[in-house]
DNA sequence: AGTGCGATTAACCATTCGGTCAAAACAAAT
DNA sequence: ATTTGTTTTGACCGAATGGTTAATCGCACT
């Protein structure tokens, strides 16, 4: 029942942040159901029980890692969608800020579309953390924010129709497959880690030009 | 070294069949990591022991699922590609015919990327077995036949040059993307499986149109 | 100096898991 | 019926793994 809340010591700057980074290494290159706790141990500096210690069990620092990272994955986008108002402006924005947080992290779509997978109930999860982001920022639902932002342009006759579900779809698939499919693709394409670099720096250039125009009258 | 190769006798239809069968649904339900050789063994309905018997290791088990799955990822893909000549006509029915196969396996692209993002080293298999299907069937490769038929549209002034990377990436992305982020979409969106099929079935309607037009001229 | 208390560790435990083995079951051939 | 070679099984083993515990450490306060 020591939950260590009240941080009154800290002999090390902040080993829980230290555990939690070493565990979404681990997590990221093993998989959750693959990783070992003496490993995120070993990665952290720090003895084993010291991980029972913070998060009671691997399932719990599974889902506190899970939390963390999921959370960071829309919010960029919704807020630069809630931010503007044309697509013309808003769809070129969210691509490019996407496309570099991506390249940041490049190995976070795959963690997390596994482990959806392989635990759908997070997906629960994932869509709270999205909600209560969305709420922080005092924003609207984000299928009614592009909803709006795609009958506008309908409305003055410069986009054909869509719906936000597959207007959503569509923009996320082309900005976070190619990261997910990473190893995939770069073993067809015969490219190294170099020439994936390249190949998103191009991709992030046309990318915009190539949604918009399929969303021409 | 009783490598069961001739099989002289087989007391019932074909073990080694039912055992890859049920490894790969545990496979997909669990991760390979996640997966028990005792839940398999228990799926196929057979001894744990039957499975070293056939397949020695976990791991070479879990190669063999592997390979037979990756290999049935890309070959109608391929096989319309190469049957095909222009594009009008052949993205059409590649996205068609695709996302009608991704449907009856629709966990198929979530097991594939999350085995690739955990052991690149099976991208090569995976490459291999692409090449050799492609053989097979006497095809050129299938970034050549796409630059062909990219080259042919552009130079009748039909379409906006791209490059046969970016083609194919961006045509992989809006197929394969929402069946391997499923879980995450259906908690977005909020719907069920029933919702998302619907989903799929009107995405299959209007996506060729929504590809082809991003690259009119 | 001493005490209280959270942070940290080494040693340990129970279970799970992949893998092995020798015996049993079985079909085909003689 | 006996033999022969393959397939299938139950029982077993050692290592790895998640988790626990009791002792130690070190800071803060007195």
């Amino acid at each position: 029942m020591a939950k260590p809340s009240g941080e009154r010591h800290a002999r090390d700057g902040d080993t829980e942040q230290r555990i939690l980074d070493a565990a979404h290494r681990v997590f990221i290159r093993r998989g959750t159901a693959g990783a070992r706790m003496q490993e995120i141990a070993d990665e952290a500096g720090v003895n084993k029980a010291l991980l029972h210690y913070y998060f009671r069990t691997k399932s719990r620092l599974a889902t506190a890692v899970f939390q963390r990272t999921a959370s960071t994955l829309f919010a960029r986008v919704l807020e630069v969608f809630a931010g503007g108002s044309d697509l013309d402006e808003t769809v070129p924005r969210v691509m490019q800020i996407y496309m570099d947080q991506l390249s940041r992290t490049p190995y976070v779509p795959g963690y997390i579309l596994s482990e959806l997978n392989q635990h759908p109930e997070r997906a629960q999860q994932f869509v709270e953390a999205l909600h209560d982001f969305r709420r922080k920022i005092g924003a609207t639902d984000l299928l009614t924010i592009v909803q709006q932002q795609i009958q506008a342009r309908v409305s003055a006759g410069t986009m054909r129709p869509i719906t936000a579900d597959q207007f959503i779809v569509n923009l996320a698939s082309l900005c976070i497959f190619p990261f997910a499919a990473r190893p995939m693709l770069m073993s067809i394409l015969g490219i190294d880690d170099a020439g994936f670099a390249r190949f998103i720096k191009k991709r992030r250039a046309t990318l915009p030009q190539f949604f918009l125009h399929a969303l021409r009258p």
